[in-house]
DNA sequence: CACGAGACCTGTTCGC
DNA sequence: TGCGAACAGGTCTCGT
């Protein structure tokens, strides 16, 4: 599920707790009814900062990569939550001795609540606070995994440049688009090429830089190299201003769902050209564009 | 190296 | 109504 802006939004929650998206409704397509119980803050936006961990408890063994069940019970009790961070799709939770480390994969999600709340069905690992809080690892598909770690360092060894830092230069784009002879979708995918793109974001990206997703990355112009990798920025950064994206049953309070220009609008028209979007398989993926627009060759 | 298929999982939606 | 197939925001591993 959550992709870039989705974790950054859910690592601004836990830090600050965060403003509400208000969604106006003018852009709005494809708007789906919010859960009810959520429509005031989803309970991510919960600040745990300074918080104390008094106790933990794992229900789905799998969830836990590293360590074994009873070092990360030893180890966890007594540390204090000091910063909370994200690389790439990574939530990093600063502990005062080490990192917990949590990947959401596809259907992942942090809850916050009130230990007098009882557990919600897909709570897979969770972590007492010392308000009276609890922090809850909720995953329905089982995907999402939690690493306790002194140095996390080489998880993130072979991940590819944050698309805000300083290294993702159009040059840099360019450079690394010719070493490589692939198809820019799942090329962009590729987590060791470039960090935070899922498959929502990878397709507005393309939409907006006028790609075609099957478009050898070798044959991008040194022009559409720069235009996508603006194109790339700005998407995640449409993304985490509403708070990202909310589908299906998971909502988290985002609203960039509202804004997709052909992401799940297979056969809808295009909104620049009016072409109906076509949707197709790639590297089993679901891959949507606009056939006007993203001509390819 | 590039690519496709299968695994890992549960839940929803759609067609017959 | 029931039931199977297809599909879902991700990543890993294996075979060609």
């Amino acid at each position: 599920m959550p992709e870039l802006p989705e974790v950054e939004t859910i690592a601004r929650n836990l830090r600050h707790g965060h403003p509400r998206e208000t969604s106006p409704a003018e852009h709005s397509y494809r708007v789906r009814e919010p859960r009810a119980e959520y429509v005031t803050a989803p309970p991510s936006a919960i600040p745990v900062v300074g918080k104390t961990i008094t106790g933990a408890q794992v229900f789905w063994p799998r969830t836990l990569a590293e360590p074994d069940e009873n070092s990360f019970y030893h180890q966890i009790i007594g540390q204090q939550i000091e910063e909370v961070g994200r690389r790439a799709k990574y939530l990093i939770l600063h502990l005062s001795e080490q990192k917990l480390i949590i990947h959401l994969r596809m259907s992942g999600d942090i809850i916050i609540t009130p230990l007098t709340e009882p557990l919600a069905p897909h709570d897979r690992l969770t972590l007492t606070l010392d308000d009276q809080y609890r922090l809850a690892f909720n995953d329905t598909r089982k995907f999402g995994r939690v690493w306790l770690m002194d140095d996390p360092t080489p998880l993130f060894a072979g991940l590819g440049p944050e698309p805000f830092s300083d290294e993702f230069t159009p040059e840099w784009l360019h450079a690394a688009l010719q070493k490589k002879n692939r198809q820019l979708k799942p090329l962009l995918l590729d987590q060791t090429f470039l960090a935070g793109l899922g498959n929502i974001y990878t397709d507005e990206s393309l939409h907006r830089a006028g790609l075609h997703p099957l478009t050898p990355s070798a044959l991008v112009s040194e022009t559409q190299a720069a235009r996508l990798r603006d194109t790339i920025r700005e998407v995640l950064s449409d993304g985490i201003r509403h708070n990202g994206s909310s589908i299906d049953w998971v909502y988290r309070g985002g609203g960039f769902q509202n804004y997709f220009r052909v992401y799940g609008r297979g056969d809808e028209p295009c909104l620049t050209c009016g072409t109906p979007i076509t949707r197709m398989v790639v590297g089993q993926r679901g891959t949507h564009f606009c056939p006007q627009c993203q001509p390819l060759g």
